[in-house]
DNA sequence: CGACTGAATGAACGCTTGTTTACCTGCGCG
DNA sequence: CGCGCAGGTAAACAAGCGTTCATTCAGTCG
């Protein structure tokens, strides 16, 4: 129910505002008047305010997971693949920050079903970073530093795989380009810490 | 205009609803129907719902602050000085889930003297982290991985800084009591990944 | 040309919101 | 003992909310 250019300008002018105000607080007639229409004009285009939010916070979480996809299979060995994770993170939560911040914080306001699904792309996301960590730490290219004789402990990767992510998320939180740093330049500094948060 | 038995019990309900539902969605009705009152009652203890969560998210980043206070000062040198507040921070956003997860996603609806009053607090918080970070590379203990030859690169450690507490704060939003981790058991383990981000 | 369609409109809907008001009540204290 | 008052109530308030609706209008196509 999506794709037509005006649907887009309305999302675009909704993640704006979500980002400025949260979502609750921003109303269906502030969103259509940034596109210069009136509040009816917004269910010719989507069915709800809701489902508005819903396209938003999908598209982004969606869009996160294909690139991580796309990355992660070009890279040859764990400490690669996470390069290349942490590497997409960072790009996308420094260039479509926006976005990415309201669908990080405004998920949890959707319905039971559809923040079902959300959350569930965020633990595959998650879970694929847990099992690089796993591996690297098999190959001897990690070090995760749980209990020593513990050979493969999942629970001490995931804690990792979930610091190194809220480290990233947390990035459109307060990031601007050149102030003082480049996205690029943040990219290589936080691959420097995951990296030495994973013991390589 | 706090203090009172009633004025706290009211503060610990709204914690609750908006931990739950976000503060916006959550209305007058459902904070006082959840102390057994009705709506009329809320404006003999807070003189708006604004203020409410106003008095929510500043104790808590008060508090916060004087923790940190308290062991940073108690700690010897630049690294004990890392573990104390990493161990403050991880403490306060296990144990004072529900709060501190308010207190780091609501204070943007602040009105903007409000708002500027927190972020003075985080910003303090964060210039302490990043004090010790280049206390400790100015005496060998730390190496930040900046520049090599810039020996006391400040953004650099604002940086290293910003993702400890990013990787700390987030706790907040996942974090349950003994599943699997207790919060020693955590403290533990993200003074360990911090440590290694600095480079220690 | 004339029928059809997608999209915008403005008025209205019913409901909920935060807040105010006028009144009531029971307890502590001079 | 009676008075004051902190703290409760129900009811009302205007404003604002998301959403619906009948209607209009501009293109498109056979």
């Amino acid at each position: 129910m999506t794709e037509t250019p005006a649907a887009r300008q309305l999302a675009a002018a909704a993640v704006d505002l979500f980002y400025r105000q949260g979502a609750k607080a921003t109303t269906v007639r502030e969103i259509t008047q940034a596109c210069g229409l009136t509040a009816g004009s917004l269910y010719n285009h989507f069915v709800s305010k809701e489902e508005l939010l819903y396209t938003v916070v999908r598209d982004m979480h969606l869009g996160l997971e294909r690139e991580v996809e796309r990355a992660q299979s070009a890279a040859p060995d764990p400490t690669g693949q996470l390069i290349a994770i942490v590497r997409v993170y960072v790009d996308q939560h420094a260039r479509h920050r926006k976005s990415s911040r309201v669908a990080n914080v405004e998920y949890t306001l959707l319905n039971a079903e559809r923040r079902a699904e959300i959350v569930d792309i965020r633990r595959r996301l998650r879970d694929r970073l847990t099992s690089v960590l796993l591996a690297g730490q098999a190959t001897g290219a990690f070090d995760l530093g749980g209990d020593a004789f513990d050979g493969a402990d999942r629970s001490t990767a995931t804690l990792v795989a979930t610091a190194i992510l809220d480290m990233c998320v947390h990035v459109s939180a307060w990031f601007h380009e050149g102030r003082p740093l480049s996205t690029a330049e943040l990219q290589e500094r936080y691959v420097l810490l995951a990296l030495r948060m994973a013991g390589s």
